[in-house]
DNA sequence: TATTGTTATACTCTATAACTATA
DNA sequence: TATAGTTATAGAGTATAACAATA
């Protein structure tokens, strides 16, 4: 007891413990996802930013004035993660709201020059970590999940 | 500003914000994750259990007197975590630690009686939610699905 | 009265260093 | 000295309620 031998003479287990699990969709994606993540936060250390930021700083180069209230349901985060995360991309010059005229209440938000400068940088960062995490796959298997995956996010 | 329009008649968004990182396999995967994990975490909400809880009792089960540092780098989660985790099992009765008497430092993990009746109870109801979030793919593209989702965990 | 953005707060998750007891 | 587990702690991430300004 342990009643079960852990390592092989390589030191690579036996046979992953999580194997019964393998039939699960949510599982074994969510595996994938943790995988992905980390590789992507690796290749983004040099610069102070994480995945959702480049997200966000993307979404509202893609979409100038959009409202921090669309930022958050787009990222699928709540109105006051939006507040923290957009006032750490104006304090680093990413990024900036401009009080919208017609309805006072709210902002639009727009990249900064030094924001679009980034932005392409992280950009080309970010292909290059997922053709990483993808290299075990053809091309026709990277089309095949797209398309997959897309049908499962809309559902 | 904001300098686009927003809502369809409908209410339905015109065209999705984040559009243009579909292409990204990261960031559409992490989009799926997100929804099935919650999907799983409302199946669960009669019960107080979480999915790690329950990907933990489910290996447990099937690696009867594992260690706990085993446990912990087949979940991804740091040895510090797994001990509040076991802890939780513990106090609900579902697992429990005996001690290694050949390494009398370590641990080997059991699930217990009641742990298992719970268990059998969460497999349904996470394959059932795995079977909804799924419902758009054919049986075809599911399969598909977890060749694909293999092949970059194995990498 | 409802909405946008904000503050405050709390709870979970994650990560690290330092400790204990064994080896 | 090294390892298994633990404690303490700090930092992200996430979620909710309550508030100010505006509609």
């Amino acid at each position: 007891m342990p009643q079960q031998p852990k390592q092989a003479p390589t030191g690579e287990p036996v046979a992953p413990l999580d194997r019964a699990l393998d039939g699960l969709i949510g599982y074994v994606l969510s595996r994938v996802q943790i995988k992905m993540y980390q590789n992507l936060t690796n290749n983004f250390s040099e610069f102070d930013i994480r995945p959702t930021q480049f997200s966000a700083l993307f979404i509202i180069h893609q979409n100038p004035g959009l409202m921090q209230a669309e930022l958050a349901r787009t990222l699928a985060i709540d109105p006051p993660q939006a507040v923290v995360m957009i006032n750490k991309l104006e304090q680093q010059g990413l990024a900036l709201r401009i009080r919208c005229k017609a309805d006072k209440r709210s902002y639009g938000l727009f990249i900064s020059k030094s924001g679009e400068v980034l932005l392409k940088k992280l950009e080309a960062i970010a292909a290059q970590s997922d053709l990483e995490s993808t290299s075990a796959l053809s091309a026709d298997e990277c089309s095949q999940l797209l398309t997959i995956l897309g049908k499962l996010y809309r559902n």
